[in-house]
Formats: C-alpha cells, structure tokens, sequence
DNA sequence: AAGAAATGTAAAGTATGTTTGTCATATTGA
DNA sequence: TCAATATGACAAACATACTTTACATTTCTT
C-alpha cells in the first residue's frame, strides 16, 4: 500500500510528531506508515483524513502487491 | 467506528461469504467487521471500498468513542 | 560549522486483527 | 413446513499493529 503522508504533511507544515498528537499515536507510529513498514488500522487512517481533510482513497492506495 | 457494509452488501446482493472471497479474507472477517467486533486493516478497508465503488470515507465513519 | 530539531530504525512488550474450526440461530425459498 | 442458505458468535492459534525507549543519521537554522 502506497501513501502521501510526507506529502500531505509538509503541505500542512506539520512534523511526524505535530501529526501523531494530533491523532494520538506515537511518533515512530506515523514514521513506521510513512515509511511503508506497516498498514495502519481504518481508525487510523480516516483520523488522518480528517486532518488533511482528503478522503483516505486519497491518502492511501492498493498496489498489486496488495 | 460504524460502517455501512451491511446495506452495500444488500445493494450489490452480495452474501457476507460471497464479499469475503472477492476481497481474500474469511467469512468471519467480514462478519466481525460488519457486527463491529474489530476493526479492519486500511488495505481491507481499501479493498472493500473498490468492491462496492464507494470511498473509504463512504463506507466507514468515526464515532466518538473512537 | 555547530547546535537543535526532525527523521529513520530497532528491540521488546502489549494489543488487536485474521484464520480456521465449530456450533447455534435466523432467514429464505420450494 | 422443511431444508438449504446465511448470519452471529466463540475459542485457539498466529500475524501484525502499536507503544515505549533508545540511539544514529539527516535536515534546518543561525
């Protein structure tokens, strides 16, 4: 699964750990997604929809290894 | 989180057994799904969300609680 | 260039998702 | 009504998400 978390994140000027509080995660959590090491729960990503207030098929997307 | 996977089931008159083929998972991964009992992975949700042509965000929805 | 802030990663532990098997109950259709 | 099909739920085993701590590396700011 692909995602535009770094994208997103610097268009909002927010830091891994800005976005983590704001969700209520750790840090190494939104590191852990951004860098593709593992899948987060839907809670998880519809609470980053909110934030970047983009759905999560915009936010994140199916490979084929998938 | 709630979830609309019930009624979009109806829509497609697709059986709990007959979504979790096309998606890959068990029967009972759906059903728990649909009953609440937990949570899926984004890319479940991602699936689900691509059987039914609907967004994540369409589909699944935060609740207080979460 | 130097210090601070941000990021990547790893290990160990806990929590939760997912499968398989199984059974009970509800719903549908002839 | 009877049988078949669909759904709800539980338990055990296993896989994966997530936390915390800690440290190394990269990027930013001055």
């Amino acid at each position: 699964m692909k995602n535009n978390l770094k994208i997103e994140r610097r268009i909002k000027n927010l830091t891994q750990e800005d976005l983590a509080k704001m969700i209520g995660v750790s840090r190494q959590t939104i590191n852990s997604i951004e860098t593709g090491r593992y899948v987060p729960s839907t809670i998880l990503a519809l609470k980053i929809s909110a934030v970047f207030e983009k759905s999560v098929n915009e936010i994140f997307s199916l490979e084929v290894s998938d």
